[in-house]
DNA sequence: GAGCTCGATG
DNA sequence: CATCGAGCTC
């Protein structure tokens, strides 16, 4: 099975370069976060089209997130919230009988602000969420853009980044502890060596050239999945094409035998 | 001589268009209207990589005029009203001692409005300048976007248009006395059938396809150039590209001999 | 329907 | 740098 996520920064304004995406890459399952638009005004048909379906659980202009896969999902959950959430922040289904948690944490804005304080509560809620409902012997992946590097590589200037948003020690502490409970980091797995970044500032010029990205978009899997998590990898190319998102494509691959 | 107008709706968001266009036909002479751009910041460049040169006569956001040809110009004149304009709608210039003057009409909102008055006294005030500053017996040409249909057949529904902006009586009469002078419609010499428009609201669904056009772009020529013009066409198809603009070009052909 | 500006967000 | 509205024009 081939899973990827992608935050598009708009899934309209990505749309050529989503279409000749999957078009060349046909993953299974896609995970788009940031879509910025409502459900009505998704473009669906450009993706059945090419043979994808589509939930999304969008809202006007901010946030979004969708799941397109090449099979129908099950168990289709739209609230991390148990007051309803309002963002749209969160969808999660089961493909295969493999639940999936697709996922765009708040960014935060600065640290000590009101939005700080929303994201770490939103990283609690949606870790709470985890370990209420599953196990971590059990398949389960959580993937999208959770807004933090969890280590000094994944970042390309640690020292100078050390306590900003997106890179601060409670941020990453949270995180850890997605980890903790059996959450694997399946590119971490395949790339240990860090520097590989996910998204780059569009305010920083060149900032790919210049390898100045942060990682914080990821695939976690519990230890079953982890396990035969056969490859790993980010397509920087995608974030030097016209008009490209500010992240990019991560993408893992998964040995499932007949099942998947 | 082939000499082309276009109400292009943005320079900019045309310009993938009007280079793929100017490639293929290589007109001497392409007179733009509606180049929404201000002088420093028209895509010259992108002209002159094709062998063009730009003379602009542009303002922020709205109207616009350009001369984009192959060869140099002299006496360019920037304004209308001896006042100096307050819209950027007026730019002449001589090609090969040819004068040409193009023209984007302002469109006159509603009969009646502040803004038809203003669309009357521009075509009167250009008509004063054409009659004090040119002889109908010299080469002159008058092209551009005049936003005024002269006859019923340059309309879809000369019945239901009559009396609207673009179609009333008053623009109409103020037009004719342009031929009255001894300026020739190029186009109507060798189309005298009518059904023929340059331009299709966007508005309208389909309009171009149901024929629901109109024809408000023309070009003018003295006697001496009329006399000389082997043909003249509008390019449908360019309207049906993607992105179009809501005209499209008019072209005519002049047989100038070794002077031109 | 499709350009434009502007102030907002990241 | 590149999204998003809102409000404007044609």
């Amino acid at each position: 099975m081939k899973l990827a996520t992608y935050n598009a920064n708009s899934v309209r304004a990505r749309l050529p370069l989503l279409c000749d995406w999957l078009r060349r890459e046909r993953p299974d399952l896609l995970l788009v976060q940031e879509t910025k638009v409502r459900d009505e005004a998704f473009p669906v048909r450009d993706f059945e089209d090419q043979g994808y379906q589509v939930v999304s659980r969008g809202q006007k202009a901010y946030n979004g997130v969708a799941l397109i896969s090449r099979r129908p999902c099950r168990r289709i959950l739209r609230d991390l919230f148990s007051e309803g959430d309002t963002e749209a922040r969160f969808l999660s289904a089961s493909f295969d009988d493999i639940p999936v948690i697709n996922v765009y944490v708040p960014q935060g804005f600065q640290v000590g602000s009101e939005k700080f304080q929303d994201k770490l509560k939103f990283l609690e809620t949606l870790l709470a969420h985890v370990t209420d409902r599953y196990r971590p012997e059990k398949p389960l992946i959580v993937a999208g853009d959770l807004n933090v590097a969890l280590e000094p590589v994944d970042v390309f200037d640690p020292e100078g980044l050390e306590g900003e948003v997106g890179f601060h020690a409670e941020e990453r502490a949270v995180l850890r502890r997605f980890m903790d409970w059996g959450l694997h980091d399946v590119f971490r797995k395949h790339h240990p060596e860090g520097g590989h970044f996910t998204f780059w500032d569009y305010r920083v010029p060149n900032a790919v050239k210049r390898r100045m990205g942060w990682r914080v978009d990821y695939i976690l899997a519990t230890e079953p999945l982890s396990r035969r998590c056969s490859n790993a990898w980010i397509d920087v190319a995608a974030r030097m094409l016209p008009k490209p998102s500010d992240h990019t494509f991560l993408v893992a691959e998964f040995d499932l035998g007949d099942s998947g």
